[in-house]
DNA sequence: TCTGGGGTCCTAGGACCC
DNA sequence: TCTGGGGTCCTAGGACCC
């Protein structure tokens, strides 16, 4: 048996445990510091009940609520916390995945009495940090994960063999996660429209339709093995980050020194934890352009924010000589490794990395941005 | 005033090598 | 002169999740 854990609206009710005067308030998460010009990141039970939910534009959710409660994102908060969670989580003494920031899985093999284990687990949670969870225990990962979002919040929901068709016939297929939009409505016209229905396909009727997706998504539905779950990944496959601007942009000066921020911020997070990339990812979205991507490998795998602005040069020389109109940037790398030891062979190269190596510590240790390129004061 | 930001996995076509 | 087949790497883009 799998027991999944998941915060319910995790960053919302750290941030109601925090500060007595948001309890009980409707109160939205947003991903970033501008009330009006953000997403909701997460909401609060008493703004879900008005109708709010995460990715609603934040206009939107003022627009339903106009006393809302907001709280800009403060994701050092959230990790500390799920941290502390996941340790709580393993003096129950069995084998504990961390499954996303909110979310964990236990294997608690053949336990006798699953759902007095998860009270336990609920009500130590509740205790230590003042936020409630909701759990599912299911034969699998994929049926626990579903099982927890039954119930929410604070609800336990155990599938067993005998009440397993049962419940599964009253949600639509796409509960199950990874099941999206574009998923369930391609299974709609199949005439699979429940979670049972998709349940009681075959693998190959599933793999027919949805190739190797499907045979994935049959597997992880009847599996029974301990943790047939994605794996924790050891390391990253990418680092990346992304702005939107207020509005579309034609100066070039303006969004090359954006890009030269994201660059300079992904660099710094490489370095943090001595990976280094191979290939840079440049994103664009304007008006005229939609969405423009393209990457680009190189031999020499680099983690300096100068040399990846400058490979995101090379990609954007790919929409000509002038820019477009731009509204939002993304510079992502990946083809990580780990950055070599070996002492570079140009004097200038070393004293390239004897500067970055100092700059990393005066941001260390007085604060992000305390230095930073001069150029790009130029994006604001 | 009007939709963020961080990721993963998969597919498919082209280039290139043997 | 015409023709197979296997494999890898790179690139663009879609779908999905939190």
């Amino acid at each position: 048996m799998i027991l999944h854990v998941d915060m319910d609206a995790f960053f919302a009710s750290i941030e109601q445990a925090i500060n007595p005067r948001l309890k009980g308030k409707p109160l939205i998460v947003g991903s970033r510091n501008s009330k009006m010009h953000t997403v909701v990141c997460a909401a609060s039970y008493e703004a879900k009940r008005v109708g709010i939910g995460s990715g609603m534009s934040s206009a939107e959710a003022f627009k339903i609520c106009p006393n809302l409660e907001f709280v800009a994102a403060e994701q050092s908060k959230y990790i500390w916390t799920s941290r502390q969670i996941f340790q709580l989580l393993k003096e129950f003494g069995f084998e504990v995945l961390y499954a996303s920031i909110d979310e964990f899985q236990i294997d608690i093999r053949d336990t006798p009495n699953p759902k007095l284990l998860a009270e336990e687990i609920r009500e130590k949670i509740f205790k230590e940090f003042n936020i409630t969870a909701s759990v599912g225990i299911a034969k699998n990962w994929l049926l626990a994960k579903l099982g927890s979002k039954l119930n929410k919040p604070n609800g336990v929901t155990v599938l067993t063999e005998g009440n397993l068709e049962g419940v599964l016939e009253r949600f639509p297929a796409a509960k199950i996660c990874g099941v999206g939009k574009s998923t369930a409505e391609f299974l709609d016209g199949l005439g699979v429209n429940t979670c049972l229905d998709l349940y009681q396909k075959s693998a190959r009727f599933l793999e027919q339709n949805l190739g190797k997706y499907g045979i994935n998504l049959y597997v992880s539905l009847h599996s029974t093995d301990s943790f047939d779950s994605p794996e924790v990944p050891e390391k990253p496959k990418s680092v990346g980050h992304s702005y939107t601007l207020p509005r579309a942009v034609l100066n070039p000066q303006f969004i090359k020194a954006w890009i030269r921020t994201l660059s300079e911020m992904v660099a710094q997070r490489l370095r943090q934890d001595n990976w280094e990339s191979s290939t840079v990812h440049l994103w664009l979205n304007g008006p005229e352009i939609g969405n423009f991507g393209a990457q680009k490998a190189f031999q020499q795998p680099v983690n300096d924010g100068l040399e990846i602005y400058q490979r995101c040069l090379k990609i954007i020389a790919k929409l000509g000589p002038k820019l477009p109109l731009v509204r939002a940037i993304g510079v992502t790398c990946s083809g990580l490794s780990k950055s070599s030891y070996l002492q570079p062979l140009f004097k200038e190269q070393i004293r390239r990395g004897e500067l970055l190596k100092a700059v990393d510590r005066i941001n260390s240790r007085f604060g992000d941005n305390s230095i930073y390129p001069a150029v790009i004061t130029l994006a604001r």
